[in-house]
RNA sequence: GGCGGCAUAGCCAAGUGGGAAGGCAGAGGACUGCAAAUCCUUUAUCCUCGGUUCAAAUCCGAGUGCCGCCUCCA
């Protein structure tokens, strides 16, 4: 089965083939360091992320950079709103950045490279650029000469001709053309600034990310993935001055994600509608989150409301109850080695599965679809569960590992599994109070086992009676 | 003005020529001493009109509606 994913730079699903081997470089915006991620934020970092997860499953070896911006006008202006440096501002936001991804259980990226930890990088790579003529010097500021690069709009497909002036933008008088770009940004007064060739000053938007791309990954790498908001003029920038420079192409895969909207509109600190991680992981564990996030694929738009969330968090709960559920009869270790019919029909069914997991993420990571699978399997799994009473162990084991591989490896979506599991005294009581109403049920004393029920409820403990026995979980 | 996306059940969401996945919610039922968990049943003129085709949610044309980029933005 071969990998399909779909390129910007083509507007097609093409053939993922690495440049070198199996080996695979990927690069993905990271963020400005100067508040807590909102939902919309969180999406590129975590469907990237499970990008990253699956072509380790498929065996690639991955080197997975993502940047911090920790130096830009909007920290400049955290900084003086909290009495603060800069640099104060984004330790603290990087800190902040890994508690909300760790929650959300995005994978740590092999390379965090922040902007000021690469002046140096940054001023020789805009003097290469200077040496071969692409820039040129206003008071100070250096600035990127689009129309010298002749490929300028090949990944927004824009025309620089066509492209209405002014539509949006403010003319910049010192600009040859509007879309010209700084390099370099004259420090003003009170501003951080580190020494060059040109002033004291600080880097521009665009510069770093090519800067840190290439020192990390070479000067041409496989993949390169942001928001879709990010095409033009980010990453068409960032294409013009690599290629500019080292006239090789820069990177061979472009993903965009979709937005997230919020009451249909897209979600933007300038629209003051943000949802924080931090905020919305009070309400709903981080893997209610993920699973939202997943329910939609990578590139369509996803509406964030409250009744999504609800249906995420119940869906979860679906899976986990199967989980728990499974591990209780696995616990008990009461198998038989028998293959009935059932046990046959349910073993091909996880084959089936598994297959269809693997083509839906083939296909340009299909999230929607390698979900639904989960999904049907744990029907089938708790027909299985419900009817046959010579429950076969390696099946039993096959779909356990079915979730631990596909849903909690690849999606990321952590089960509970361990129910049983709380303090050990505690664990000794609720066996005890179980036993106690398994004698009063046998005596029908229903009056007598409805007590300990309402006891262990308010322990916390829900009980299910089957046909192993009683089992027990905590929530 | 230039570039791009979307329209599938009450809600979310797959599906790009030949059986309309999956989930959530609702209703009814089964199991249970009662529950819980689970299962079963039930819901779609695929935005409209026209065209191509033996066959269209899917391709083509027109229309309507919504959204985004071209300003910092994931």
């Amino acid at each position: 089965m071969s990998l399909k994913i779909y390129n910007t730079l083509s507007r097609t699903k093409e053939d993922f083939i690495p440049l070198k081997g199996n080996q695979v470089g990927m690069y993905v915006c990271g963020p400005t360091v100067y508040n807590f991620f909102h939902i919309g934020n969180a999406r590129p970092f975590l469907i990237f992320e499970v990008v990253r997860r699956y072509l380790k499953y498929k065996k690639y070896k991955v080197k997975y950079v993502t940047n911090f911006t920790d130096i830009d006008d909007k920290v400049i202006k955290k900084a003086n709103e909290m009495g603060i440096t800069f640099s104060e501002v984004a330790k603290k936001y990087i800190k902040e950045y890994f508690q909300d991804a760790d929650c959300l259980n995005i994978g740590r990226a092999d390379f965090y490279p922040r902007a000021t930890e690469h002046i140096p990088d940054i001023i020789r790579f805009i003097q290469g650029l200077e040496e071969k003529g692409y820039t040129y010097v206003v008071d100070g500021d250096v600035f990127f000469e689009v129309s010298k690069f002749k490929d300028y709009g090949k990944l927004s497909r824009q025309n620089l001709d066509d492209i209405q002036i002014g539509a949006r933008i403010e003319l910049d008088e010192r600009k040859k053309n509007p879309y010209d770009f700084v390099l370099w940004k004259k420090a003003k007064e009170n501003e951080p600034k580190w020494d060059s060739p040109w002033g004291a000053g600080r880097p521009g938007w665009h510069i770093e990310c090519s800067v840190m791309s290439t020192k990390y990954l070479g000067e041409s790498f496989d993949i390169h993935a942001g928001g879709e908001d990010l095409i033009f003029p980010h990453h068409e920038n960032e294409i013009a001055q690599s290629e500019a420079l080292t006239g090789k192409i820069f990177a061979k895969y472009w993903l965009h994600n979709g937005y997230l909207n919020i009451d249909d509109k897209k979600m933007s600190k300038s629209l003051g509608n943000i949802l924080t991680i931090r905020e919305l992981s009070q309400k709903y564990d981080g893997s209610v989150i993920r699973h939202f996030l997943l329910s939609a694929h990578y590139r369509s738009p996803l509406n964030y409301s409250l009744y999504q969330m609800e249906q995420s968090k119940q869906g979860m709960e679906t899976l986990n109850n199967l989980i728990y559920n499974l591990n209780f009869l696995y616990e008990r270790n009461e198998f038989s080695k028998e293959m009935t019919i059932e046990s046959k029909k349910l073993l091909k069914t996880v084959n089936d599965m598994e297959k269809k997991f693997l083509q839906a993420m083939d296909d340009d990571f299909n999230t929607p679809i390698a979900l639904s699978t989960l999904y049907s399997l744990a029907k089938e799994t708790n027909i299985y569960l419900n009817k046959e009473k010579n429950k076969n162990k390696e099946i039993i084991e096959k779909i356990i590992q079915f979730y631990e591989q596909f849903g909690n490896k690849i999606l990321g979506l952590i089960f509970k599994p361990n129910l049983t599991s709380p303090e050990q005294v505690q664990k000794k009581e609720i066996e005890e109070l179980i036993k106690a109403r398994e004698l009063a049920r046998k005596n029908r004393d229903w009056q007598t086992a409805d007590q300990i029920r309402d006891k262990l409820n308010e322990m916390g403990i829900i009980i299910e009676d089957t046909i192993e026995g009683t089992r027990w979980k905590k929530y």
